[in-house]
DNA sequence: TGCACCCTGATGTT
DNA sequence: TCATGCATCAGGGTGCA
């Protein structure tokens, strides 16, 4: 089958780092393959904060994201327990990212342990872009030492969906003709962008896989759930995606957010961590040579409710006094309307522009 | 009235 | 049960031509 002279589907690839976190750190202390690995955020005050990942031992456990570290400690009390490293993923992603670049060089890193590729140009048939996928997945193995899941299919919905099928070590092909077979089955919570809220809402319509939603009309799902998301769902039960794969031009917003040591809305307390985290940003938005001309202070309550604050600037700043002044402004005004204690802490810039005297000369 | 921008909270994922 | 740290998105509000 021919794909260059029809040009009626593309070809992307998506790859999936197994379990990344852990399998990292297994990667660098290998005595600890085979038990279960829980990686950490600790919140700072003493055991307690959230699990971050796990390997697929702690997993069977029960032990998976999100859920609080004392709870993880309770099912898997032998398990190893390691904080994250963040600086040492970030290294192994980078040349996982350079292996793939090799295989096309329309690429779309989408997280730290995720990747879209497009393969379009490359071959022309599917059973040679799985030919390609085996040889990506050994060099990955050989040059970087961790497995990775591929999906292979017609869009970067099907793909992406595909990647996480058979997962780990796995790689999954979905071909134009297939996708209907292979999504009709699976739960709708496996499509992408469907999480534990709109799945709800979707089992209450009685919808409990992928082909039970495509039977939905686009009105009742409008109905539900609004115009963008009503088409997107009734577009994507369908396995029909034409977003294209293209090169992040970056995050459009940077953020830092922490954990304080006890709740409390003392101002001194609250603004030390501000201007922290106000340097922090500041460092980030240097690195990459960015100004930003809004400002967010993000603020989760004792009760764990999250609260923003924010301001626009009439033109962008990058120095970290201005960070800090306009934080510490939003920080008074939302005390002043909030009679709460603050349990965490965030700061966020959004609105992100190049610096100035930063354009490359094709601009003039 | 339509549009652009702003602010906020919900959501998803780890 | 106890509950991190990020990013993105959608909906409602507001101001202006």
């Amino acid at each position: 089958m021919s794909n260059s002279n029809e040009n009626k589907f593309k070809i992307i690839l998506h790859v999936d780092m197994d379990y990344f976190f852990a399998q990292c750190e297994e990667r660098e202390n290998p005595e600890i393959k085979g038990k279960p690995v829980v990686i950490c955020v600790y919140s700072g005050r003493g055991d307690s904060g959230a699990v971050s990942t796990s390997n697929y031992e702690a997993r069977k456990l029960g032990v998976k994201a999100g859920i609080p570290i004392s709870l993880a400690k309770k099912l898997a009390p032998h398990a190893i327990f390691l904080p994250v490293n963040m600086e040492l993923y970030h290294s192994i992603s980078d040349d996982v990212m350079e292996i793939l670049k090799e295989y096309s060089e329309k690429i779309e890193q989408e997280s730290i342990d995720e990747a879209f590729c497009d393969l379009t140009e490359k071959i022309n048939y599917f059973e040679g872009a799985k030919k390609l996928a085996i040889q990506l997945k050994d060099e990955i193995k050989q040059k970087v030492g961790l497995t990775c899941s591929v999906g292979i299919g017609p869009n970067k919905l099907v793909a992406k969906i595909a990647s996480d099928h058979n997962k780990p070590d796995g790689l999954t092909v979905v071909r134009p003709e297939e996708v209907l077979q292979f999504l009709g089955p699976l739960k709708i919570t496996d499509m992408v962008g469907v999480g534990k809220k709109t799945g709800e809402r979707l089992n209450y319509l009685g919808v409990k896989n992928i082909a039970d939603l495509s039977k939905l009309t686009a009105d009742e799902l409008i109905r539900e759930f609004r115009h963008a998301k009503g088409i997107w769902l009734k577009q994507a039960s369908r396995g029909i995606d034409d977003s294209p794969v293209e090169e992040r031009s970056g995050t459009g917003q940077i953020g830092r957010i922490i954990t304080l040591k006890e709740n409390t809305r003392d101002l001194n307390i609250i603004y030390d961590a501000v201007d922290q985290l106000s340097n922090d940003i500041h460092m980030k938005l240097q690195a990459r040579k960015l100004s930003f001309r809004s400002i967010s202070f993000i603020a989760i309550s004792h009760d764990f409710k999250t609260h923003t604050r924010s301001h626009t600037l009439t033109a962008s700043a990058k120095d970290p006094d201005s960070i800090k002044t306009y934080a510490h402004e939003l920080v008074k005004a939302f005390l002043a309307e909030h009679p709460v204690d603050l349990r965490r802490v965030g700061i966020r810039v959004a609105n992100l522009e190049e610096e100035k005297g930063q354009r490359t000369l094709g601009e003039f």
